[in-house]
DNA sequence: TATATTTACTTGACAGCTCAATCAAATTAA
DNA sequence: TTAATTTGATTGAGCTGTCAAGTAAATATA
């Protein structure tokens, strides 16, 4: 119930701050999870699941980030259903520049805890 | 980040359950916000607020429920810009069975907390 | 008192997602 | 090997919300 409204709080806060690099929040999450993949590769599928959305989002959100080339595609060879994501070097840039940004948005987000009740936070976040 | 997954998972589970009863999560906080204001009442205005829309979305969420006759519209007398929203008979009763429904689907998903914890959790939700 | 500004709400256009249906490739079962 | 099933991804239709512009009533200013 309150958690709906801060949350609801903190996407608008952050959607706000990335815009300045020209993406939404859920492309920074795309690419966050990208970079941080092993092989910095990821079907369509495992994207899905780490942001929370479905595979049909997934295919409208990748398109656009695509023409704009901030992924890539590449093929599986072992399985052609499969299509490869992939951080292109453009989108590795504003990767770097936009986590300047969200950190700052979530630090100003968190600015009311202390250092130990972010962490409690956070431990009981990861319970759930 | 994680919260965001979280949230994600929240809301889903909770729309899934209020499902039942035929209204969404924010037609659920919508009633549960009239039925604990003064006067049973609410402007449009301090609706959004308290459900974090914006009062063009309150405005496309009430019309069904007007519609179906969950809510009711009421004039204010002092001022014609302002369209009061109330809870109808049928709409009480639903939100009655709602609330039950909601409880349960709260708790399962708190499930993996201890009582303590929880209360701690929504303290430090609280303070964001 | 007439005009400008603000406030409460609504509306058109559109973003961002879901679901259900679909397709093609891979896997399993006969 | 052929047929049935499962899996990864895309597409059309539709839902839920936003933003920007508009309307009408209330309030402030000249």
């Amino acid at each position: 119930m309150q958690m709906s409204l801060v949350q609801t709080n903190l996407n608008k806060r952050i959607s706000n701050a990335l815009s300045m690099h020209g993406i939404s929040f859920t492309e920074f999450q795309v690419m966050l999870n990208l970079s941080i993949a092993e092989k910095q590769t990821m079907r369509r599928i495992e994207l899905a699941e780490s942001v929370g959305l479905t595979a049909s989002g997934v295919t409208r959100l990748l398109a656009p980030m695509e023409k704009i080339k901030l992924i890539e595609k590449e093929k599986n060879a072992r399985d052609a259903r499969v299509s490869l994501v992939k951080l292109s070097k453009a989108g590795r840039k504003i990767l770097k520049d936009s986590l300047i940004t969200f950190e700052q948005a979530s630090n100003s987000f968190m600015q009311n805890l202390k250092e130990n009740e972010t962490q409690q936070l956070l431990k009981l976040i990861h319970k759930l």
